[in-house]
DNA sequence: AATCTTTATCGTAATATTGCAATCTGATTA
DNA sequence: TAATCAGATTGCAATATTACGATAAAGATT
């Protein structure tokens, strides 16, 4: 086996399931956190920023790409990624909501 | 390889993929949203619940659990698993801090 | 005690992920 | 046009994950 059965759960589930799986590697928030910090877009220099070689960090971008987290333009000879703001509010939200949920019925 | 290269990434970075790689199955995700939807810890139908045969979802479980996600202690003949706080609000905490961050520094 | 119930563990097969060297592509520059 | 540069893609090896049948362990029930 080894592939996960995504078809028996709900859209949400599997949502929030490949959102937090993107995040699943120190090296995918590591990009995440750098986005962050260089406040703007101007991008170019991530693979200098990551002890991982450059296949290895187009692989993680592409990965949070596919998942939404970020999105890529290019822009001449580079590429300007970029934090997808919707996918990082979702996670915000979600976590809220549970946190919300436990603080309310407290049980143990 | 196929490991992971934890050792080049901050502990706070490698915490939080930990704990997003552990939500990163709908399987987990739903077994989160079941011990909130029961809002007790009165537990021992996760299996039940789940699509999944019983020593999988047993995995699942204790994926959650080694990452702090869930706590389960033993009542009599089941298992009484129940949701860790702690580990949700670190999520919550961490992604209302990016939100906060991206809110502020808009640049496309 | 024999059996049932619940959960964990073992073993194993199928598949996915991680990482990188080598290579390719497409835009820029000399 | 050729050399260069930034990134993506390919191909591969090592390792991890997912799933489940079989089985084990341990308390509950009869």
């Amino acid at each position: 086996m080894g592939a996960t059965k995504t078809e028996h759960f709900t859209d949400k589930q599997n949502d929030i399931a490949t959102l937090a799986k993107a995040l699943g590697h120190p090296a995918r928030v590591a990009i995440i956190e750098y986005l962050m910090k260089v406040d703007s877009c101007i991008c170019g220099d991530i693979v200098n920023e990551l002890p991982l070689a450059q296949p290895t960090v187009s692989q993680h971008l592409k990965e949070l790409k596919n998942a939404g987290l970020i999105k890529g333009s290019i822009e001449g000879n580079t590429i300007c990624y970029c934090i997808d703001e919707k996918a990082l509010k979702k996670l915000q939200n979600y976590f809220a909501k549970v946190s919300d949920k436990l603080e309310k019925n407290k049980c143990c």
